[in-house]
Formats: C-alpha cells, structure tokens, sequence
DNA sequence: ATGTGC
C-alpha cells in the first residue's frame, strides 16, 4: 500500500515507542509492546500529522502498573488523537483492571456535551437576536441569573446529582426560576447519561459550597469556562438517519443549541487533590510511572480506589447541573423573547470520566475491577446517543453509537486540534474571519484572543473525523448541525 | 481543563 509522508514518519514514532503498527483499509491495528501485554486500537484519519508525543503519552499509559496489583488491559485512540499537558493525550480510552488512574481523567472531570433542539425557524431567531444575546451575555458573562441556593441544596448537588438536585430544589425558597420549570427538566432526566446522577459524597466537595445551613452562591455555576468549551446556536442542516432523528425529536431546519463545558473548578480542585493523594498513596521505593501517572490498586488500597471513585463522581454531578443550568438559562431567555417555544432536551453525555465497565463473562454480567476511563472520548454504546462538535464555529455531528467493542464502546470527542493556543494567538498570525474558518458565525465573547485560538482554522476539519469513524463502525451520523452564534468563554 | 501563560 502506498503510504504518505506523514504516515511513515507517523510509523516509525510508533515503532520507537514500542508500537508495531499494521495498516490495512484506513486503520491501524496495533500491538503494543508494554509490560502489560496491553492491546491497542487506534484510528486516525489519513493526511493529517499526529505528533509523536501523542503516540508516546499512549505507550507509557499502557505500561502503568501498580506494584500492589493492578494493570491497563486495553487502550485505544480515536481519530482525534492529540497530545495532553498532563501527560495523557487527548483521545485516548484506556481500560483498567483492578486500579484506577486519577490523572488519567486529570482535573476537567465530566466535561462532556448537551443538545436542545429549539422549535424556532432561523428566521424567527434573527429577527430578535440582539435582545437575545443581551440578555444572555448578562446570564453567562455577568452573573444576572440568581442561581443561589440553601446549603442543603447545594449538598444534594454533590452527593446525588440531578435528581437529588432537583428534588431538593423544590423544597427551598431560592432557584425559583428552576422550579418554573421543574416538571420539563424532571422528565428530561432519562435523556441524560447515567441519568445525570452518580455515587457522590459531599465531603469531597470544596468546603465553601458545602456550609452547613444558609445560602450557597457559587459563582462558578452555570457558566461556559475556557479553553474548547463554547454553548452555540445551531441549525439542523442535514437529517441523515430520518428514523432515529424522529426518536430524538430532531427536525431539519429546526434551531438548535449545543454546550460545550464541565465541572469548573470543582473538577480542578478534586482532580488537582487525587493526584497528590495518588502521588502519596505510591508504595515507597518504587520509581514513578513517567508524567507522574500514579495509579490506585484495588488490592493494595481498596478504600482509596473506593474514595477516587466518589471524588470524581461528586465533580461528575456538578458538571451535570453545570450544563443543565448553562440550557435552563438559554431556555428561559429563548421564551422570554420568542414566547412560550418548546426546546426540548436531545442528550447530554460526559467524554472526560472513568466507568465501571461491565463485561459479559460465562454468560453473566459481571464488573469484576474493570474500568473504562475516556479522556477526550465519548461513551458510544450500541444505540446511546452521542454529540461530536468540530469545534467551537464548525459543524457538529448527532450520531449514534454502535458499541463497538475494540474501542471500548468509544466515539471521538471532536475534530481535534490542529495548532496549539499559542501558534494561533501569536503576532502576525492569520486573523480574517475567513482565514480562522469563521465565515457566518456569530462569535460572542469578552475576550477576542478566545476567537481566534478557537477558531475552527486551530482545529482538524471534522468531516474526515466522522467519516473514518462510520467506517470503522464505531457510530452513524443521525443529524448534521450547523453553528450560526457561538458564547465564547 | 484552570480567572492559565508564551
């Protein structure tokens, strides 16, 4: 087979980091050389550089072990494979037994995606736009919203999620505008992954969101965050899979929105203290893992893995009701000045969390110490629903998950970036609306180097993305988005 | 990813 020049520079990265790799109809299997005897399977799209590092960062987590008992069985990267700052790159799935990596979901734990559909045509959205954006800058940018709410409220948030979360919001005097609405977001619970509810507990929690009794108001609450998070406006360009676009309540034409964020600082500050107790927990004498990968051994220290699990979880509830406020907030604003529209939850699923995975062994459905972490991947189980933005600025993709089991059931996250933050920002770069891939997008933020370092020029076109996933039969595409106004953190 | 850093 003829191979370009990048692939073979790409095949001898992999060959020095103890990748053997074959190539055969667009796909590299791969066998890993690692003291795990961990497998790999990874896809990229053709004509489009991945960095050695990325490559790297994948060989060194399929060799973490821990001494105490515990290993990585299986890895995989998806088709927008990057590397990560924190030693672990972006796209990658990597599958556990008997431990668990905290830095390998690092600190944006519960990042993942959310999709309304918006019974408004383009031209009704135009029509009174400006107000619209006003209003959302203030909800967004300036804190307008009143999203405060009594201790035990904000309590429930960590420990149970949604549900607890909204339950206990009827009870309080505050969050009236989400108790206006408190039977819509109720029922659109099922159309959230695991029901938008784990394991918590509110001990992990930063201590100043969790008083005893009072009023919590968290700042940090209903907003979009940095880097590739966005929430943005869309059209329903294409219907591709006209019977499961009828399932999900998706019509060509229709408006859309879709939201980009996940657990603030919280995750920061959860993340941020397993890797240190991770670090601590290392047995002595013991060489770290490179990039300071510490893992947990079930064996070695159940109640830590335990106690990870429940930290992470507790971030994962408030990424949750992150996003579900950053909707209820557009939603309220979109009725306010359009009048009483329908704007209908499609999904919302996390691409940044470790999972308990279930395997089927002698017939019986077993979790025996086995965990899923995706960083940067989505969960794409036969039939799950599955969000892949481009980037911020360029067409996303519905699709539904086809489970296929070589990728741990995974999907890719996005397109995956092309130049860093920095080559995008610095002086004499390109800046025109069309040199960034802009052209048609409403781009609102308070901060202009946000449009330009997420630009959809910083990214992999997306179209390929898809494509190469279809044939691999990770996913179908179901309904094309395209972006027309873009909230920019 | 993070009220970040070049």
């Amino acid at each position: 087979m003829q191979q370009s020049k990048n692939l073979q520079r790409l095949l001898r990265a992999l060959s020095r980091h103890g990748l053997q790799v074959n190539y055969e109809n667009r796909t590299y299997s791969v066998s890993l050389q690692s003291v795990n005897a961990a497998t790999a399977e990874v896809l990229l799209p053709e004509g489009f550089p991945v960095e050695a590092k990325a490559f790297k960062q994948l060989a060194n987590l399929a060799n973490i072990r821990h001494p105490g008992g515990g290993c990585v069985t299986h890895t995989c990267a998806t088709p927008d494979f990057h590397p990560g700052d924190a030693g672990v790159a972006i796209g990658s799935v990597v599958q556990t037994k008997g431990m668990v990596i905290p830095a390998a979901v690092g600190s944006d734990i519960n990042c993942g995606m959310r999709s309304h559909v918006v019974d408004l045509t383009l031209e009704q959205f135009l029509q009174k736009r400006d107000r619209f954006v006003e209003l959302m800058k203030g909800d967004y940018f300036f804190g307008t919203r009143d999203v405060t709410m009594t201790a035990k409220t904000s309590r429930a948030l960590f420990q149970y999620g949604i549900p607890g979360w909204l339950d206990e919001m009827l009870d309080t005097p505050t969050g009236s505008f989400v108790k206006s609405n408190f039977d819509q977001l109720s029922g659109e619970i099922d159309r959230v992954y695991l029901g938008g509810s784990m394991n918590g507990a509110i001990k992990w929690a930063p201590e100043e969101l969790i008083p005893d009794e009072g009023v919590v108001r968290d700042g940090g609450l209903g907003t979009i965050g940095g880097g590739n998070h966005f929430v943005e406006i869309q059209v329903v360009e294409a219907v591709e899979d006209r019977a499961t676009a009828y399932l999900w309540g998706v019509r060509e034409g229709q408006l859309a929105f879709t939201i980009h964020s996940g657990s603030r600082n919280v995750g920061k500050y959860i993340g941020g203290m397993w890797r240190d107790l991770a670090k601590a927990a290392w047995p002595k004498g013991y060489p770290y893992p490179d990039y300071r990968l510490f893992p947990l051994s079930v064996e070695a220290n159940p109640e830590l893995v335990r106690n990870y699990l429940e930290a992470e979880a507790t971030a994962a509830n408030y990424g949750f009701i992150n996003r579900l406020l950053l909707a209820e907030l557009l939603r309220l604003r979109l009725r306010e000045v359009y009048g009483d529209i329908e704007a209908p939850l499609v999904y919302d699923l996390p691409h940044n969390i470790t999972l308990g995975e279930k395997r089927i062994t002698h017939g019986k459905l077993t979790k025996e110490d086995l965990w899923v972490t995706r960083k940067g991947a989505c969960p794409a189980h036969f039939g799950q629903p599955v969000i892949i933005p481009g980037s911020m600025g360029a067409t996303s993709y519905l699709v539904v998950g086809k489970g296929n089991q070589a990728f741990c059931s995974s999907a890719s996250h996005g397109a995956g970036r092309l130049k860093s933050r920095f080559e995008m920002s610095r002086r004499g770069a390109i800046h025109t609306e069309e040199d960034l891939g802009l052209i048609g997008v409403d781009c609102i933020t308070l901060r202009e180097e946000r449009r330009i370092e997420e630009a959809p020029a910083a990214y992999k076109p997306i179209q390929p993305v898809i494509d190469i996933q279809v044939e691999a039969g990770m996913v179908s595409v179901v309904a094309k988005l395209k972006p027309i106004l873009t909230f920019k953190g």
